[in-house]
DNA sequence: CACCAGGCAAGTA
DNA sequence: TACTTGCATGGT
């Protein structure tokens, strides 16, 4: 499995090259992208960050204090704007009580307990952590999405039923642990995903990583 | 028109 | 524990 992982990668990154994830300015900017990308497509993320930047409410002190009809005004374009709106302010108080709002003082906290502490913030579950965790944090911290199951269901590098943390393990325990590999091979797979390998569009034909299911 | 996008929590059995 | 459902805009 080492191998046969590490040959994905290669290929993957043969074919597109680097992915320059995750856009952004700043860290704080990629744990609200990372909220408001929930089940979204980044584009319309990219307009509701836009809103925020406008309005200047792209900070956590202007998410904790903004009223939450406003707030979800404003990243309305994102979709599920009422709940994400809600998200995003239980994030911003969490930054605020457990860090200060400090990007480095979390920065060196302990990953293992800081994703705890994050899944216990309403409106973050596995994936928004770990993208946190690795995309804003540079912590080497594997993220599995629906692309990433999709992908390795349908070449048969595991069965379609697995579990986010068994999808997980099989990257972090065959990899070396090394955030910049695990930031290109998670943008990489979403890259094949989105060109090749969308839920009702199958075009395992032409799929640059063959068809062996 | 239908389908879906870089999920998650809450409800049900 | 293991499903099911609501949340919602904008692009194809």
């Amino acid at each position: 499995m080492k191998k046969r992982l590490k040959r994905v990668y290669k290929k993957l990154y043969s074919i597109f090259g680097r992915q320059y994830w995750w856009p952004a300015d700043s860290a704080f900017e990629v744990m609200v992208g990372a909220i408001l990308t929930q089940s979204t497509s980044w584009a319309n993320v990219e307009k509701a960050i836009l809103n925020l930047k406008k309005h200047k409410a792209l900070s956590s002190r202007r998410l904790r204090t903004i009223s939450l009809s406003r707030l979800a005004l404003l990243i309305r374009p994102a979709g599920y704007y009422n709940i994400k709106a809600a998200r995003l302010k239980n994030f911003a108080d969490f930054f605020h009580k457990q860090y200060k709002a400090d990007i480095s003082k979390m920065r060196s906290a302990n990953t293992g307990i800081l994703r705890q502490q994050l899944l216990s913030v309403n409106g973050i579950g596995p994936e928004t952590a770990d993208s946190i965790l690795l995309y804003a944090l540079d912590k080497p911290v594997f993220v599995v999405d629906a692309y990433t199951k999709r992908i390795l269901s349908r070449h048969g590098f595991i069965k379609d039923n697995y579990g986010y943390s068994q999808v997980q393990d099989l990257f972090m325990k065959n990899l070396k642990r090394d955030a910049k590999l695990f930031n290109e091979y998670h943008a990489l797979l979403v890259r094949l995903g989105k060109d090749y390998c969308k839920k009702n569009k199958v075009k395992c034909e032409v799929c640059p990583l063959g068809y062996d299911k």
